[in-house]
Parts: C-alpha cells; sequence; structure tokens
DNA sequence: CACGCGTGGAT
DNA sequence: TATCCAAGCGT
C-alpha cells in the first residue's frame, strides 16, 4: 500500500524536522540500536541520551557487555529506572556472545527470545537498524494511528491485531521507505501528535485526520489510573536499589535501613531485589549489586566447586 | 490480561 | 501539590 495521501507529507516532515539523534547516526551497530531501544521502553529520550552514549563508548560490543558483571550494567543504568532492563540487556549480550557469535541475529524469530525484547523492540531493530520492512508499532504510532485513522483521541491498552493489521497495511513497499515511514510516524507522535496538547497547526497530515475532523472528542473509556509510586514497593526498591549504585563497596545492612523506615516493607523489597537479581547478599551479611564483589550469587544456592 | 516494575520533568 | 506521562516487557 504504497500510496496513500498520508506518506508524502509525513516522509517529508520527517525529512525536515526529524532530531539528531545519536543512535539514528548512520553506521551504529544493530546491537547498539537494541541498547538504546531498550533503554526507551518507558523513559524520555533527554534521560537516555547521556546515558547512551556513556554506555555505548564503555562497551562497543554485545561481548564487551557480557565480558562484565551484570551488576555493572545495573549501575551504569543509573537513574533511567526499571532496572531489570539493565539486567536483561546484559543478559541479551550473553545469548548474542554465546549463541550468535556476538552478532545480534537479524531475524525476528530469535531476536523475540532474547531477554528484553518484545514485540515492539525486536521490529525496531529490524526496521530502524537493518531498514526491513516491518510495522512499528509503539505507544507513538499506535496513538497518531487512533487519531489520524480512527478518529479517537487514544488507542486502546494493548496493541490488537487490527491495529497490526493496518500498520502493515500503511507499510510502503519498499524496504527503506518503509523503514523511514515507522521511525516518521514515531517522530510524530512523539514531537506532534503527543498525548497532551497536540501541535495540531503543525501536524503535516492534519488535513487527513478525523479526530480533527470529528472536533477532537474525548476519550470515551477513561485510561487506566496510573499506578501509584508513593509509599509502594517500587519506590522502596527505588531507594535500595540508590543506595547499591552510589557505594564502591559492600554495604552493611544498617546503610540500606536507613534508606526506609518500614521495617517489614523494607524486607520485602530486599528479598524481592535479590529474587530479581538486582541485589546479591555476601556471605559476610552486606549487600551489593550482582556479581561485583566475588562470584555472582543472586540468592541462589552456591554451586558445588568445579 | 492486568499488573508490577523506577524516575523525574511538565503541567 | 498531585497527576500525568515517557520508543514496553514478563508473568
Amino acid at each position: 500500500m504504497p500510496v496513500s495521501p498520508l506518506h508524502a507529507p509525513l516522509l517529508d516532515w520527517y525529512a525536515a524536522h526529524a532530531r539528531d539523534l545519536p543512535w539514528r547516526q548512520p553506521g551504529v551497530s544493530a546491537w547498539d540500536v537494541l541498547v538504546s531501544e531498550v533503554m526507551l521502553q518507558q523513559t524520555p529520550v533527554a534521560r537516555v541520551l547521556p546515558v547512551w552514549l556513556e554506555w555505548t563508548a564503555r562497551w562497543p560490543t554485545a561481548a564487551a557487555l557480557a565480558a562484565e558483571a551484570p551488576g555493572e550494567a545495573v549501575r551504569a543504568w543509573g537513574r533511567l529506572g526499571y532496572p531489570r532492563r539493565a539486567l536483561r540487556l546484559h543478559a541479551a549480550a550473553v545469548v548474542v556472545t554465546e549463541q550468535h557469535g556476538g552478532e545480534l541475529p537479524d531475524e525476528l524469530a530469535a531476536l523475540r527470545t532474547l531477554p528484553g525484547v518484545g514485540a515492539y523492540t525486536a521490529a525496531a531493530v529490524l526496521s530502524f537498524a537493518h531498514g526491513r520492512r516491518h510495522a512499528v508499532l509503539d505507544t507513538n504510532v499506535r496513538r497518531v494511528l487512533a487519531r489520524v485513522g480512527d478518529g479517537v483521541e487514544n488507542a486502546g491498552p494493548s496493541a490488537t491485531a487490527a491495529e497490526y493489521a493496518r500498520a502493515e497495511a500503511l507499510l510502503p513497499d519498499d524496504p527503506g521507505e518503509a523503514a523511514r515511514w515507522a521511525v516518521a510516524t514515531m517522530e510524530l507522535g512523539a514531537l506532534v501528535c503527543t498525548a497532551r496538547a497536540p501541535r495540531c497547526s503543525e501536524c503535516p497530515v492534519a488535513d487527513a485526520c478525523r479526530w480533527r475532523a470529528a472536533g477532537y472528542p474525548a476519550a470515551q473509556t477513561q485510561a487506566r489510573r496510573p499506578q501509584a509510586f508513593a509509599g509502594t514497593d517500587r519506590q522502596v526498591r527505588g531507594r535500595l536499589m540508590a543506595v547499591l549504585r552510589t557505594a564502591s563497596e559492600p554495604v552493611p545492612r544498617d546503610l540500606l535501613d536507613e534508606a526506609w523506615h518500614l521495617p517489614e516493607q523494607r524486607e520485602r523489597a530486599l528479598a524481592a531485589l535479590a529474587a530479581d537479581g538486582l541485589a546479591s547478599e555476601l556471605p559476610d551479611g552486606r549487600w551489593c549489586l550482582p556479581g561485583t564483589h566475588g562470584p555472582a550469587a543472586a540468592g541462589v544456592a552456591p554451586a558445588g566447586a568445579g
């Protein structure tokens, strides 16, 4: 479906207004594109930028990352949030190194088996890094298609088969053009067709937008209430991880105890972090990031020697 | 499938 | 100040 009234205006708009993001530079490896995609899962571009630059300079390849302790990845992750992503990226690096000769797979099924790589991220790598023809459905694209195509303010809670079918149908035949279309659609959602206060006066496809034509009807179904944060285990986990991240030496328990005032919740959060492999307890009772001080023992039984 | 999972800037 | 939101994934 190469010809629609949307394509030329949107591609032209992207050529003129695309952000100059480092992971879009020519020559960036597929692995580094993957790193950017994982970092960008639920985290704004502005915060990813400096971390991605440091990370890719320090670990230019999957093998380089795989050679490190997982805790070093967690530490380098800094305050991007959701540090399990750092653990998954490290685990993916190990798989790529040990099972794919250090080369990130370029097939959908193989990518999808990597930890932290779901439907969106796999399609993004294929499209952005390899210039292949894949529907790339992230929250931005889904919002754009919902507004322009369906005339509603927001997409549903999760991508449906119908949305994939539409995105697929809109893809230009030429792979390279399809890849540009994919990133252009995302960029429009990120810069113009935003969740709040969309800049419709700057939109290259405003004339074709059903939501605009309908007078911007408000969403009928109210979105899922954002999960609370203050006082939750998530906040406690974040406090504990911040202590472990900033400490160069293993930290004694009483230092962790200062991170949260409720002992029961603190214990629960710390146990959960250990179970997730984000924190390790040493034999002397101190805590550290996994593998950063002695053999990694993320809450698992010590393996027999040899 | 609904939920848990961090963090901080913008409104 | 509280709420919303940011290129999702795994269970």
